[in-house]
DNA sequence: ATTAATGCAAAGGATTTGCAATACC
DNA sequence: GGTATTGCAAATCCTTTGCATTAAT
């Protein structure tokens, strides 16, 4: 439970190394930390994690390392619209583009796959002759659950993107 | 040249004075000034702009009325990829969906439209049961030209997202 | 006249940087 | 051994805040 696949951890260290780059403790750590979190895991959330295990790791080399992941597009960043401060958001990369839905009253972040959302990154890059490196995709509004509720419009109001 | 309609520019301060809201003449001059730019206005470049008509208008309060027109659904707020840092754009909200493609080589964002990006936001509210309030899909890759180049891996490998 | 909005200056949060020390290949 | 990477501490960038003053309805 919350354990990501041992195969998939290992695919992510090896990529990393067959690219030449320096396979260092703390990245190790900090992959598997990431790999190992639940979902959507901010920079100050890593490096706090990641320092129960290895306390003496600094916060430059967490941010150092999430630069070189996604340089090497093997992690994902995300804004999920910036539902409360600024900061970002991070996941392992996947072969499935998906989507985001934050939900401005609960906070709640759900995940949604649609072919027609493979379908529209296909014609992006058709139509506009772009190699497509990144895609993001996220919506703000309400929930199932929110949209129902009687007090809605308020977190809505306070903080809409 | 580079001169929203009058029409239109009407329109935004005549919705926000609909709400009750104070038409303040530091609110007028922001959103001219935003409408009358041309488009990805970021908050240190609309200050600057709008200085130059009020020299005395307040950062702060450039803050607070993007805040004000987000929340009102006015204007909406983007990332374009953290291209350069991690400030965010602004444009006036459009009755069309689109979304943004940024090239990590040379910069340059473009614009794109298309049904099935509204197909799929509808496909998004139906199949979640979602409200939708704000959808963002910005795109990340090699333009048309910038594909050709030869020297193309550069920026892409110090800023990927 | 009342209350919201502004300007000011300072604080805040997130991220980045230069540089000397360290660890990987 | 040589070079990339780390830790440290300070800096930077962008944005927000508290409070007294000003202006819109």
């Amino acid at each position: 439970m919350g354990k990501t696949k041992p195969v998939q951890r290992r695919v992510l260290l090896e990529e990393l190394s067959s690219t030449g780059i320096r396979l260092t403790k703390q990245r190790r750590l900090l992959i598997e930390t990431l790999q190992g979190a639940k979902k959507h895991i901010d920079a100050a959330t890593l490096l706090k994690l990641a320092r129960k295990r290895e306390p003496g790791i600094n916060r430059a080399t967490v941010y150092r390392t999430l630069e070189l992941l996604k340089s090497l597009r093997l992690i994902d960043e995300l804004d999920l619209m910036h539902l409360e401060g600024e900061r970002h958001f991070y996941e392992a990369r996947t072969s499935l583009d998906h989507l985001h839905l934050a939900c401005f009253k609960c906070g709640a972040i759900a995940e949604y796959m649609s072919p027609t959302f493979k379908q529209l990154k296909e014609e992006i890059a058709r139509e506009n002759e772009f190699e497509v490196g990144v895609i993001r995709l996220e919506v703000g509004g309400l929930c199932k659950v929110c949209r129902q509720s009687p007090v809605r419009a308020e977190r809505l109001r306070r903080r809409q993107s």
